[in-house]
DNA sequence: CTGAAAGCGCTAACAT
DNA sequence: ATGTTAGCGCTTTCAG
């Protein structure tokens, strides 16, 4: 069988075979495939036709060769399958993607030696024309000596570099109005069940937290610390359960919420009834446990797509000055986890009262 | 001040910069960081100092054009924040980066024009060594034309394409595992709360339903339809609680056994004294809603491991033949949302009862 | 063991 | 509006 016009070698088709078969050079089909301007109507038709013919596609290695541009992105995100982080880069990858950029993914996992400047020096031998750092884990001071532009989103200039530029994602300002709810409910204080605070994300959440109570003179009460599971919120809760003065947790993430929440049932408290409970995050099944979490959404795509705007500019027109700090919207919603405290005081947990026999170790 | 032996014009080093400064020819630079053979130790670290002191990396581009390889792979996948795909994904990209593989991303979304066949396209644009279908959904018969190898995960022959592999994830398996929890413990039948059809994962796991089923006998009941949503789940739950035959649900995933649970709760139904639920995947918060969600675990590490290593065999010796399938372990987990059936008819459940108040609505 | 020469398939800069 | 020429920075091939 003869391929009319294909190349003679077999291998993919390249632009001079096209040239060739449209009868013009090139430069004139490089020149069709990239839309620019001064081509004749015909000629574009012409071209187009060929290369469809010949299923003939850019080779994106020589052009990123003899432009050095290489349209594509590279994004820094945590391993994880957290809700937050993993809708946060579906975010990115489809920004990416509108704004005519691929996307090359590392991740770094939690205790990775080299952790974000590998991740990143390991996106610069790929070739990329800007970085995205997404919700990073403090690693200490980490100096990134780049030639693209970097963003670093919701990591207050912790990442030093001469085109390094830093967003938040707007958790301060959510954490805020979440422990502001249970203010609001007529509790005379929160309790704060904290992510790892290695990282930045967690520490938003604190200090919104903490800003809140502190805008009405309140002392905060000490911190809790879990690892972001339900695990951790599950044992956070046992105690918490013992603690006769708390009326009213806010959780940093879902997960540890829905886990403190068990463990005060499992105690024989009441959510909403004896303590309220706030989340972070509005993960899909918040809406359907028992009690339906009051919790804060996220606006991940808002997060993103502005990102992924600042990057761009700062790519294709580096003298241009940042835009504003966009501020997403706040969005609580508000379920069935949280209630006015009780009358009178909280009554203490039953000892080790567990209803059923349930177990909720896996 | 003057940068000794660096790059006249300003711009990256490249491999002459550092051969001049090490003495040697630009190949042996070469030669050098691709660990060639035949290097004498005294010029390989006169070469390796000349390339640290400069800060010299690899230009991926110049050898992607040379060589004809990218030393990437590129995936398309579901773009959704749900765990199993999530999971997925992460597992992908360690093992891409343990076989020294860069990953490119594209996201499809439901419904997206051009659905996978677009996807894998724009990697061929971008250039990619091979390429990982991730779960995909069905669009109908797809032919792939394309000169990489194609490894699609969890879709059993839908996809035509000279060069293109089928992996399984095991799912069949783990939802024949889950129904038979069920029928061990007495129940005389599973019902089965699937997945949307058009995603093959929710296929195979009505097939290792029914399969369950069949193989002691018993005709399948009417399969229910949920959208992976616990919305969804919530709204089957609902008449799952009128329907007085029904002592055991198995649910697609965990989300949705979570809403199945929720509506039935609030049905006045007794979770796992009235109706059995199981659920799929073991999401991180499955252990600590009320009760304990009964689930199996996908092995998605493993998965992702012998697929990526199916497909790193494909592209560096494409005559060598496949592997056998690889059969990973089965994980049943079971926690509390499980138990016999009850003596004698379950109870209807109580008109319209709802504890306290709580709306399941977000 | 090391080096010289010839491209890989495109875009940039400059004609025309 | 289109063509010509010269690289981009590597790897491949072939000589030593």
């Amino acid at each position: 069988m003869t391929r009319v016009g294909g190349r003679a070698g077999g291998g993919a088709p390249r632009g001079v075979d096209v040239a060739r078969l449209a009868g013009v050079s090139q430069k004139t089909v490089s020149r069709v495939l990239n839309g620019e301007r001064y081509v004749s109507e015909d000629v574009r038709r012409r071209v187009l036709e060929a290369a469809g013919e010949l299923g003939y596609r850019l080779n994106s290695a020589a052009r990123a060769l003899a432009s050095g541009r290489t349209r594509s992105i590279g994004v820094v995100t945590l391993g994880t399958a957290l809700y937050g982080p993993a809708s946060l880069l579906i975010g990115i990858e489809r920004a990416a993607r509108d704004a005519g950029y691929a996307l090359r993914v590392v991740n770094t996992l939690e205790g990775d030696p080299g952790g974000v400047a590998g991740a990143v020096e390991s996106l610069l031998e790929q070739g990329v024309d800007g970085i995205l750092v997404s919700e990073p884990i403090d690693e200490g001071p980490v100096s990134l000596s780049v030639d693209v532009p970097v963003l670093v989103l919701g990591a207050p200039a912790a990442f030093g570099g001469a085109r390094t530029m830093t967003r938040g994602v707007g958790a301060e300002r959510l954490a805020r109005t979440a422990t502001e709810h249970l203010l609001d409910l007529g509790h005379a204080t929160v309790h704060h069940l904290a992510g790892p605070q290695r990282w930045f994300a967690a520490r938003d959440r604190l200090e919104g937290w903490r800003g809140a109570l502190a805008a009405r003179g309140i002392a905060p009460p000490a911190v809790l610390h879990g690892d972001w599971s339900a695990a951790s919120g599950y044992a956070v809760g046992r105690e918490l359960a013992a603690h006769r003065d708390c009326t009213a947790v806010f959780a940093a993430n879902d997960d540890m919420a829905i886990g403190v929440v068990r463990a005060l049932t499992e105690a024989g408290l009441r959510v909403p009834d004896d303590i309220s409970v706030v989340g972070f995050d509005d993960i899909p099944v918040a809406a359907y446990v028992t009690p339906p979490l009051t919790t804060v959404r996220q606006p991940f795509d808002a997060v993103a797509r502005e990102g992924l705007r600042l990057l761009v500019r700062a790519i294709e027109d580096p003298e241009a000055d940042l835009p504003p700090a966009y501020d997403p919207p706040v969005d609580l919603v508000v379920r069935a986890s949280t209630a006015p405290p009780p009358r009178g005081a909280r009554p203490p947990a039953p000892p080790l009262a567990r209803p059923r026999g349930d177990t909720a170790a896996g």
